[in-house]
DNA sequence: AAGGCGGGGGC
DNA sequence: GCCCCAGCCTT
């Protein structure tokens, strides 16, 4: 049996990641929302930290906003925490509390989709459902010699009716974690260890040297530049931040005051726009320096951002009527983005 | 069906 | 530089 030799190779390989000794439902969804588009080392700290400060659905759920994207500084995708939150609120409201314990009701949970569900409900309920992620559907892909992207209705279909025939019978908990597992260490999207590897001969890819070939390579996304004019404005003892706002990135995160130019633009130039007149009327600035920083890729965006340093007096801060004066020594208690944060570390 | 949404690992 | 990562939601 195929499956067999994955969980046989499973249990010789595993790592020993903290959300699986545990079959609390709960930190199951927590490790499973945080390892959606994001690799495991990644994730570890950032698990360890939250499970610590939310040890549970209900502390989660009377948290506010604020603090939960705090804990999600800088792991990204930050839907992610705020469907997080939601969702335990959920939880607390229409299912006292208690985690629910069946597919159909996980599914309809925030933030929740058909791999979530299905993983949650494997590794914490042991029930029959096959997870299909990034890991399985390259496991699949190569393994079959299936081309179809998972892109597609039809594509999804396929891949998941492979991977609940290749599951049959084997205990789901630890199938779903076998093959997932092997995926990310065994059969990994650039080199694979086919050398080394139990399903060789029955693989399609190492047969046909397809390795590079399967699966299909995703679209390309276009990248927009930005340019991005943070204005720090500060005296001994604080600065000015503002929230995002809910439509663009960073959504409901904390940053300096903004301006966002179409284009490179001088410092002179700043100075004598609109949007510095606008923010800064009626205000006597000191211009103290002016920082590049290097360029903050995203997925989908290249942020060119500069910091400009803007002393002001004690008295100017009350001016600021729709920006937030916050105390140098409480600036961690806000969440913001990660080249803000990083500016603020001195990196 | 396509696009938006972060940040980092690893080559 | 590029691809990918235990995807989901909105349009």
């Amino acid at each position: 049996m195929l499956n067999s030799k994955i969980i046989n190779w499973y249990e010789f390989n595993k790592r020993d990641l903290p959300w699986r000794n545990t079959s609390d439902p709960y930190k199951i969804w927590i490790s499973e929302i945080m390892l959606q588009q994001t690799q495991v080392v990644t994730v570890v700290d950032y698990y360890l930290r939250f499970i610590n400060s939310f040890p549970s659905i209900s502390a989660l759920a009377s948290a506010n906003e604020q603090e939960v994207l705090n804990h999600w500084q800088g792991l990204g995708y930050y839907s992610r925490a705020r469907n997080l939150h939601s969702a335990a609120k959920s939880i607390k409201d229409n299912y006292k509390g208690v985690f629910p314990d069946s597919f159909d009701e996980i599914i309809k949970l925030k933030g929740i989709g058909v791999y979530t569900a299905s993983a949650i409900s494997a590794f914490a309920f042991h029930l029959p459902y096959a997870a299909v992620d990034g890991n399985v559907y390259r496991v699949l892909s190569r393994l079959f010699g299936v081309s179809e992207s998972t892109s597609s209705p039809k594509g999804k279909k396929e891949f998941q009716a492979l991977a609940d025939e290749l599951m049959a019978d084997a205990p789901p908990h630890i199938y779903n974690q076998a093959i997932i597992e092997f995926g990310a260490l065994q059969c990994t999207a650039k080199n694979p260890d086919c050398e080394v590897c139990p399903l060789q001969a029955q693989c399609f890819a190492y047969i046909n040297k397809q390795q590079d070939v399967l699966p299909a390579k995703k679209k390309k996304v276009k990248v927009i530049d930005r340019f991005f004019y943070y204005l720090y404005i500060y005296n001994d003892t604080r600065f000015l931040l503002q929230q995002r706002g809910e439509r663009d990135i960073w959504r409901n995160l904390f940053e300096f005051p903004l301006i966002e130019a179409d284009n490179k633009i001088e410092l002179v130039d700043l100075i004598n726009s609109e949007a510095w007149e606008t923010l800064l009327k009626d205000i006597k600035v000191e211009v103290t320096e002016r920082k590049i920083t290097k360029t903050h890729k995203l997925s989908h965006q290249n942020l060119h951002i500069e910091f400009v340093h803007v002393r002001i007096e004690n008295y100017e801060f009350e001016k600021f009527k729709s920006l937030i004066s916050v105390d140098k020594e409480v600036a961690m208690n806000y969440p913001m983005p990660k080249p803000i944060e990083m500016y603020l570390a001195g990196k």
